[in-house]
RNA sequence: CGCGGGGUGGAGCAGUCUGGUAGCUCGACAGGCUCAUAACCUGUAGGUCACGCGUUCAAAUCGCGUCCCCGCAACCA
């Protein structure tokens, strides 16, 4: 039974500013988050994000700005918390890697690996990318050339430390065979299944010397190595929620972890380095791995270099908080890529935000304001159609509930619109002012109170997803008597074309 | 023989696995209504489902082939 949700971000890596990508992440998280506190409670509901700060990037980072990698990393942590706060996310933990928690484990998880003979002494001689980070061996590599990125790499020769990942491919392979659920969408475990089953894993190496790299952890068993950054950052995920007994046995209320959110791009560190992580320390597997797309700028992807990455905070300041949330879950199904405009954004807003969910709220509550005088009508009898819509928002939770397991963000929000759309057509089916004129007095007031019904459901429904909209919605529809305000959503006129 | 994604009315997509009236949102056009944010509701137009061949009573859907588009340096969700 579900009676507990740990849910986890990746750990941005801090060596730049926070972008659209990280806040796709965060905000999908927390309203699955939001979701989750309403149907087990909130006690039972752990989010946990947080940074990675460790690495060669940082320290040059950190050198070009004559700042300590601790400071540098410092800096973009709090933009990093600034945005998460702007944003609404409800992070229960927030971890970062160069924290005494996660290091101490860290340290931990290498002595034990060490001393199982799972972590292995080695001298290595071959190539290496330095800004990749990655080491290759003879036969991956063409021309002295990065497989990856093309650059000149370096013949190195030194003695480091490396992790027994092929020790237990097999054991993988049969292992995610029998979860399918283990990674998902689909498409990305097969991916996942078919490398594992046409590559031979080599064994991670996970140290580096520290004369080319002090800003890292340091291994418990050789003074002159830190941690790889990324065997490093991974286990914040146990290191943020429980630790080790004196007997190695690791122990935590809430691991294993239900939901490991990251982007397609980070797919193999977890979906393989990971699990083969905890299988070596006899920790259970995280359940559900899922690996969602991209958002393209335009037609492009999204870079640095290309100059077009969308600040998070640019889009929240001219189209609002949860016009953004609800846009980046809304506009493209969960796993998929999306592409990201401005304009985009604008026509969900005045479809959906403004004339459907908006308008439905104040046109309701006008009626309210002007039949009753703002009080809110006892529930009466309803005809057929309204029958029906009452049976809908009885059914509704559970349905946003079954999109929600499968993180379908998008088709939860289309059932929720699916109501509003059905209330906009039911009044003018109805016809409010006609039954006003006629006075048919008790027809009126059944009708008007299903429409405040509707809009407590909608409000209701949408709260992972808008917290302030629903917030605000529930305000307005008062104790007993409603509190208009203003339209939530005024539309954006597009006629305005100043720059 | 590189890998992967895709080509469905003006735009964006679903449908393809499990063949059988081609659906949704936006846009356009017309009408209705007035409680409402020029909103809402109804209706109309618009598609040889990239192309060819094949299987089948029947193909967007299955098979084979062809063409075209996008991504595949780093940063990074």
């Amino acid at each position: 039974m579900a009676d507990k949700f740990y849910i986890t971000t990746p750990l941005y890596y801090v060596n730049a500013s926070p972008h659209i990508g990280h806040s796709y992440t965060n905000i999908a998280a927390d309203s699955l988050a939001r979701h989750m506190r309403k149907n087990i409670g909130g006690g039972n509901v752990w989010f946990l994000t947080g940074t990675d700060e460790h690495g060669q990037k940082i320290q040059k980072a950190a050198d070009e700005k004559k700042l300590t990698p601790q400071e540098f990393a410092d800096r973009t942590v709090s933009q990093f918390k600034l945005l998460w706060k702007e944003l609404n996310i409800s992070y229960d933990d927030f971890i970062r890697t160069s924290e005494e928690r996660h290091v101490k484990t860290v340290q931990k998880v290498l002595e034990i690996l060490y001393e199982k003979n799972d972590i292995y002494q080695d001298k290595y001689e071959g190539w290496y990318c330095t800004p990749c980070e990655t080491f290759w061996v003879e036969s991956q590599v063409a021309d002295q050339l990065c497989p990856d990125c093309k650059r000149k790499l370096e013949k190195i020769s030194e003695i480091n430390y490396f992790f027994k990942l092929s020790k237990y491919q097999d054991w993988l392979i049969k292992y995610i065979q029998v979860h399918p659920e283990f990674v998902r969408p689909q498409n990305r475990y097969n991916e996942v299944l078919s490398f594992l089953t046409s590559n031979k894993l080599n064994d991670l190496c996970i140290s580096r010397p520290k004369e080319r790299l002090s800003w890292g952890i340091p291994l418990p068993f050789s003074s002159g190595h830190v941690c790889y950054v990324w065997f490093d950052a991974l286990i914040n995920y146990i290191s943020a929620v429980g630790y080790f007994d004196e007997k190695n046995h690791y122990i935590s209320e809430w691991w294993p972890a239900d939901l490991h959110l990251i982007g397609k791009d980070i797919l193999r560190q977890h979906a393989v380095y990971w699990p083969i992580m905890l299988a070596a320390l006899g920790i259970d597997l995280p359940k559900t791995i899922f690996a969602h797309g991209w958002w393209l700028i335009g037609e492009n992807k999204m870079s640095k270099s290309r100059g077009n990455v969308v600040n998070p905070i640019d889009m929240v300041n001219q189209f609002g908080i949860d016009t953004y949330r609800y846009f980046l879950l809304r506009d493209v199904p969960f796993g998929l890529d999306g592409n990201f405009s401005e304009e985009a954004i604008i026509k969900r807003f005045n479809s959906d935000l403004a004339n459907d969910l908006g308008n439905l709220v104040y046109r309701t509550l006008t009626m309210v304001e002007k039949y009753y005088q703002g009080a809110v009508p006892q529930q009466g009898k309803l005809d057929e159609a309204g029958k029906k819509i009452g049976e809908i928002i009885k059914a509704l939770p559970a349905e946003a509930a079954a999109s929600m397991k499968e993180l379908g963000f998008s088709l939860a929000l289309e059932k929720i619109w699916d109501l509003i759309s059905l209330a906009n057509k039911y009044i003018e089916q109805k016809k409010p002012w006609n039954l006003a004129k006629e006075n048919k007095v008790d027809e009126l007031k059944a009708f008007i109170r299903l429409l405040v019904d509707v809009i407590a459901a909608v409000a209701g429904e949408i709260a992972p997803f808008m917290p302030d909209t629903a917030a605000s919605i529930k305000a307005q529809l008062g104790e007993k008597e409603i509190r208009k305000g203003k339209p939530l959503f005024p539309r954006i006129d597009n006629l305005r074309t100043d720059s």
